[in-house]
RNA sequence: CGGGGUGUAGCGCAGUCUGGCUAGCGCGCUUGGUUUGGGACCAAGAAGUCAGAGGUUCAAAUCCUCUCACCCCGACCA
């Protein structure tokens, strides 16, 4: 392509729109341009990025063995009344009716649309294993879209389906679409980690995401330094002390003491006023599960995980409890809960607790706190449990090793879901002993253009971005520095066809414009070779290449470019 | 949805507090010319419902009321 002919602008100053590095950049270098809130139209350039990793994505697939199909963004609410999520999912889904007064949705997902489709077309054991594949707009009314492209109301997804006859098999399939998924962000030069995580609303019990490092990234993950563990931070188990049941019998124990405390609702402010750091002290949640009212006590800088809760007492019906409730129940006002003389409730404390000494807690009435609080002497609980979210520095529950906590671009995540939708929408298939058996399903996706933002994170410097080979929208840029000189021009209009010839893709800078402005916006759109046709070429008959992100450039003849280039790309 | 902020030419901004003359600057764009190894130079030009509606006033980008859009922080996700 000739940049002259081409659909290509590039900004020089910052939208005052974006934030982040790579939605500055995909502005910038002309790949999106905003149309609205969440939704970005993809410029020729962007639109080249994007086709290639999905190009990536599908060798991947088929090689994996998974097969291509197409599913309708436009679905009927009925199936996702039936599976139960459409309240789940709530305000996240678009819905709206037809002008029969039917009620439609523009999917935020798949699961319910393949389930269906399986549950027609797979009767027996025979047609098992099988995965399915698509690459499909999503749609989803997110709260707050932000940071271009990496959460927006309307993206691209790539989301595979796997069904089998059993768990083992589920295990072979989801082994192989995550191997898979490395294979892919392998390719598109990203620096990934795969991490433990939570299910979410796919349900299901095991899962892993694969997060790119980025201060831009939204969530946050931990790793060990010293082994393979690591996890989300809302599934990360922090290790326990070697101790944890230590009996404080054996320690100091003062006596329990209440003091005055007025106004100090807060770890913070009560901290401040007894001079006592808050690892001392223990704050005590009220919640209420399903409808019942708990107690929760973690230590004072600590933080509760409610994802956590959720799993450890099997519900999704945990709220905080209120300021009323919490008169009713602890006696006392809100921020001066403790589990000192609690009736009627069940209390858990994390494990954290189970290793403190005449810590403070509140004392059930207004102004006032515990002093020198301890476990056992002064009140029970029903059992100790890992209630908190991972800090730094807290012990690997492999290997002891201190975990680093890092934040991250999520671009895929891989779902064993079992029997979940299966059961739920009736699809089911007949075994060899002629037994009706719900298929075990695995779903697998990926944010397609979400790899974009995330390669451009991952890899840019002050002028601009830095593609790698595989998703760059060219891979080779002509720079013509003064394309008047007849010289210059025929050697670049050769250069071009002799690459071309090749089935390498050339932008050729052909615009009869000043130099700088040519090599500036080559920085900018980051194409990763770059032949100068200009000075050298007029002296000595020589052509510039220079790689992206590199600073050395070398000059080479004619025919001596095309080789070198050829070598460069395919190395 | 709660909290904070912004809206003036395609982009980036000044002007608003303290109302007043033809609404300005930089970049970009058009035409002609000189240039061409890191966002050139000269000359001439085009381009604005000052987010929208209503109000106050002799007079509103500027003051008041409402509405809309967009961005940032929080809960959610690929």
């Amino acid at each position: 392509m000739k940049w002259s002919q081409a659909f290509i602008s590039t900004l020089k100053e910052n939208p005052a729109d974006a934030e982040i590095v790579s939605h500055k950049l995909m502005l910038r270098a002309g790949l999106i341009r905003k149309l609205t809130s969440g939704t970005y139209i993809y410029l020729p350039l962007g639109q080249k990025v994007l086709n290639k990793v999905i190009t990536v994505v599908r060798e991947e697939m088929d090689r994996a063995g998974a097969q291509e199909i197409l599913m309708p963004a436009l679905q009927p609410a009925e199936i996702w009344e039936a599976s139960g999520r459409l309240k789940q999912f709530g305000e996240l889904v678009f819905q709206f009716q037809d002008r029969t007064g039917k009620k439609n949705l523009l999917g935020p997902t798949h699961e319910e649309i393949v389930t269906n489709l399986v549950k027609n077309e797979i009767t027996s054991y025979r047609q098992l294993p099988v995965t399915l594949y698509q690459i499909q707009t999503k749609f989803r009314d997110e709260i707050r879209p932000r940071f271009g492209v990496l959460r927006s109301k309307e993206f691209l997804m790539k989301d595979a389906y796997s069904f089998d006859t059993d768990e083992k098999g589920l295990d072979r399939s989801y082994q192989k679409m995550y191997e898979a998924y490395c294979r892919i962000f392998e390719r598109c030069g990203l620096k990934y980690k795969a991490v433990e995580a939570e299910t979410g609303l796919m349900g299901g019990d095991v899962s892993h995401e694969f997060m790119v490092p980025s201060p831009a990234g939204e969530d946050l993950f931990v790793t060990c330094p010293k082994c393979t563990y690591a996890s989300n931070i809302n599934t990360a188990i922090p290790g326990r002390p070697t101790n944890p049941e230590t009996t404080n019998n054996s320690l100091n124990l003062q006596p329990l003491q209440e003091v005055k405390t007025p106004g100090t609702t807060t770890i913070e402010a009560v901290s401040q006023f007894l001079k006592t750091p808050p690892p001392q002290m223990v704050k005590t949640l009220i919640y209420l599960v399903d409808n019942q009212p708990f107690a929760f006590l973690i230590r004072g800088d600590h933080e509760l995980n409610p994802f956590k809760l959720g799993r450890l007492l099997g519900t999704e019906n945990i709220v905080m409890a209120d300021a009323k409730t919490i008169e009713k129940v602890t006696g006392g006002p809100l921020g001066f809960s403790g589990p000192v003389g609690l009736k009627n409730i069940k209390i858990l404390a994390d494990y954290a607790i189970a290793s403190m000494t005449n810590f403070v807690t509140g004392a059930n009435k207004t102004d006032a706190h515990l002093i020198n609080t301890n476990l056992k002497r002064d009140f029970q609980v029903e059992r100790l449990a890992d209630l908190r979210v991972v800090v730094e520095n807290d012990p690997c529950p492999q290997c002891a090793a201190q975990l680093q906590i890092s934040r991250g671009i999520e671009i895929g995540h891989v779902f064993k879901l079992g029997t979940k939708y299966s059961k739920s929408l009736g699809a089911s298939f007949l075994n060899e002993k002629g037994q009706s058996h719900p298929v075990v399903m695995g779903c697998y996706g990926i944010g397609l253009n979400r790899i974009i933002a995330a390669a451009i994170e991952n890899s840019s410097d002050q002028n601009g971005i830095i593609w790698p080979n595989q998703i760059a929208p060219y891979q080779v840029i002509i720079i013509s520095v003064n394309p008047q000189e007849p010289k210059i021009n025929e050697t670049s209009q050769k250069l071009y066809e002799s690459l071309q010839a090749k089935n390498i893709e050339v932008l050729w800078d052909d615009r009869n414009i000043s130099a700088g402005i040519k090599f500036k916006d080559a920085d900018l759109i980051g194409i990763p070779i770059r032949l100068t046709v200009g000075k050298n070429m007029m002296e000595k008959g020589l052509i510039d290449i220079k790689q992206r992100g590199r600073s050395e450039q070398k000059s080479f003849s004619f025919d001596e470019t095309v080789t070198e280039t050829i070598r460069l790309i395919s190395g």
